[in-house]
DNA sequence: ACCAATGGAAACTGATCGGTTTTCATCTCG
DNA sequence: CGAGATGAAAACCGATCAGTTTCCATTGGT
């Protein structure tokens, strides 16, 4: 059994919070959240401080969720290299999904422009794991620039997801390629 | 002398909504983008069918721009890399000025969700223009993988421009190397 | 069985949304 | 000078926005 049996009301807007922003984006109205999560207004406010709070308490939520898609587990025994590709492959793999719309913290931030606003500090510092995932990686094999590595690989993982977002792309054939471009030129077997 | 002396309403209209559309947003309400214009809804309406065709003409209106701030001239004398070379530079410079967001047509596409919003569509027509671009140099320079490079190189952009727009990135000593390596690997020299 | 706490449904606030219409001042042209 | 066209300002429409409040049914504890 899971530990949680039943979603409260608390779980159930965190969660029509991450679909409905994911799918509609942030403009979504709060009426149409309380239906999706079957709980009132009043629960709502009673819970979270405003729109603004929930927003980012869900993206905040749904860190785990977004690293334990993306990320190895720690320690596997494989190569850096290894697990930098498997990021990759998971990307490629979740952008073939239906329903896939690009890294929706990304799309948060783009949506929200003011990047003092809750939900885009909790999509940045979301998103700084991920770079600090590759830079400890290419600092763990090695590279001779883990840091210039870490960026490249970074804006690769936007690059992608934010293509196969938009529909631009699939990324098939063109993920794996170039990250292996990059590692190798980086210096990583 | 400029052959645009005083712009009329309908360039006004545009202006403003490219404008403001970047700074805050598709969400933006038409009385701000008339106040802006110093133009009445009524003429808006007589001007426009929608706000959305406001936008997607605003946005089509803006191409010239776009090409024009990054693309070299056509037949300029210089290689595909050095031409190629040249857009990144031009991205850098553009990212480093007060005000950048990013690339509006790619913002555009994600904050509608909706790929058939006449305003997504004529984004997506643009951002293919430029990919056009690349995989016409990457051909003519004789890459291995033409369409690949080009792929990549789309990828690089927009991941690149979307970073910088979030404030996560400044590109510097970023994205010369990146795009270096991949004309490199393509055989590019 | 009773009382109090809970929370959903819905009414309500004032603001704003996209879009339409009216009014009135200004301009051009005969 | 006078008539017609223009267009900005602003009222107006129904809908929706974020957020508050009222009302009432259900619930759990005693």
């Amino acid at each position: 059994m899971t530990t949680e049996a039943k979603p409260n009301s608390r779980e159930r807007l965190l969660e029509a919070a991450a679909m409905l922003t994911y799918r509609d984006g942030v403009g979504i109205g709060v009426d149409a959240l309380c239906k999706a999560a079957g709980v009132s207004k009043k629960s709502l406010y009673q819970l979270f401080a405003s729109k603004d709070e929930l927003l980012a308490a869900s993206l905040k939520e749904g860190a785990g969720a977004f690293v334990a898609g993306l990320l190895p587990p720690a320690n596997d025994g494989r190569s850096p290299r290894e697990r930098i590709l498997h990021v990759f492959e998971q990307l490629e793999l979740q952008a073939g999904a239906p329903g896939f719309q690009g890294c929706r913290y990304l799309a948060v931030q783009i949506e929200l422009k003011d990047q003092r606003h809750p939900a885009s500090r909790v999509a940045r510092r979301i998103k700084r794991n991920l770079t600090t995932f590759f830079r400890a990686e290419a600092e763990r094999s090695g590279a001779g620039d883990p840091d210039l590595l870490a960026r490249q690989l970074i804006l690769v993982f936007d690059g992608a997801s934010a293509r196969a977002g938009i529909g631009a792309d699939n990324l098939k054939g063109l993920i794996a390629p170039t990250v292996a471009t990059l590692l190798d030129v980086a210096g990583l077997r």
